[in-house]
DNA sequence: TTTTGTGAATTGCTTCACAGCA
DNA sequence: TGCTGTGAAGCAATTCACAAAA
């Protein structure tokens, strides 16, 4: 019995859920393969290997082919994998087999384009309330379609019940995001997409993150030391 | 029928090469350090310990100091890392102690926010060009500074020579964005931050990815089967 | 044939635990 | 005491390679 546990952090994830023999990054590659598979829709093919859908990702057959038996046998051997079977079933994983209403904090310059990314909604995620702390933004109309009008925070838990809204994308300056995601995090919001150039501690909701600048940096590093 | 392969000869693996010695994932944690260290900086502390950056990244002490040491030895024992001294080391292994000249291809929705993201000239990448396709933008000032006007695509070649530029950002339509990553490709690009929602193939180019959709799809995965 | 699904082998990454230094 | 740097240990992820299926 060791005791000394007791001044430890507390280690990343470990939860019973029966999605623990999953590897990470494996749940990272499936919305890579339905991204792909809908290309492959677009075309005349019925089914796709698992060499094919490797090679369009950059990813070995074996590799395409564990990732998705961990989640059921979904190919035909000789045959490959039938496409739209395929795309129903990960969509059906991932829970995009539905639509999701999804709020949106800050309409800043970065906030209004993502109003207008059609990406999302193509994937089943429609913004359904804006909501700012900036006083001269609320009650605007700041979306392409001028449907959504920027909210003050307090109406934020109505709203998410009322619209049945589960996840919150933060998109609101650094300083701010931290106390942000914790309104969010109270008034009802499960899953944050966090824009904001800072990490985020939170222990009841689950979190995404993208930063821009992360990625320009790792292309940097990529090309450190390269002539001009 | 295929004989079994008693006699088989395992062949021992080509060795692996230094420049792979680190981790990829210890890379990408690296512009995570320097974001948290740039946020103790504008604290007093002018020390930080492995165990304090873990902490508000959410790893390990331990993987704070193997990560660091796969660069260096950067830490005082007894004292931690001091900040200051941290960040130039960091950024100077990211390539980020130098400023970076960027061209944007696609003057859209999100092209046009990406113009106006301060976290990226905060970092030392600046947009220094702007393309699109589309004749009708060509020649417009669309960023919120109007210092940036839209080119055609043909001047890129000379404008990457003429501004030094080596990194490009690419907000185009997923159907057209092979096609323009080529052609940045041909014109000098050595690294793309690609926007578009599909994988690209560059075998003499660095890249990076960024696909909205997928971070929520990873939200809705782990909020699947919640009620709603 | 072609191609899946899967144990086994291998590679890669993280954590442990402690010597050594301030 | 506090903290780093680092081999060794342990765990996680990927690749191999082949039986089975079409």
């Amino acid at each position: 019995m060791v005791l000394r546990t007791a001044t430890k952090i507390r280690r990343p994830r470990r939860s019973t859920r029966k999605t623990e023999q999953i590897p990470t990054p494996a749940i990272r590659r499936l919305s890579l393969y339905l991204r792909q598979l809908e290309v492959v829709l677009g075309s005349e093919r019925r089914t796709v290997s698992s060499r094919q859908l490797g090679e369009a990702l950059g990813l070995s057959d074996a590799q395409v082919r564990k990732d998705l038996a961990y989640f059921g046998q979904f190919g035909h051997p000789g045959i490959g994998y039938r496409v739209d079977e395929l795309i129903q079933r990960v969509r059906r994983i991932l829970g995009t087999d539905k639509n999701w209403n999804v709020l949106l904090v800050g309409a800043g310059n970065l906030g209004r384009a993502l109003m207008s990314y059609r990406g999302f909604a193509k994937k089943g995620f429609h913004i359904a309330a804006v909501f700012d702390t900036d006083r001269e933004l609320i009650g605007k109309r700041v979306d392409a379609a001028q449907k959504l009008t920027v909210q003050p925070m307090e109406e934020m838990a109505a709203t998410i019940v009322k619209r049945s809204i589960q996840l919150g994308v933060l998109a609101v300056p650094a300083d701010s995001a931290q106390k942000v995601a914790d309104r969010m995090v109270e008034a009802g919001i499960r899953g944050i997409l966090n824009f904001a150039p800072i990490t985020l501690r939170q222990d009841v909701c689950a979190m995404a993150a993208v930063d821009l600048s992360v990625h320009l940096e790792q292309l940097s590093f990529q090309l450190r030391g390269a002539g001009a």
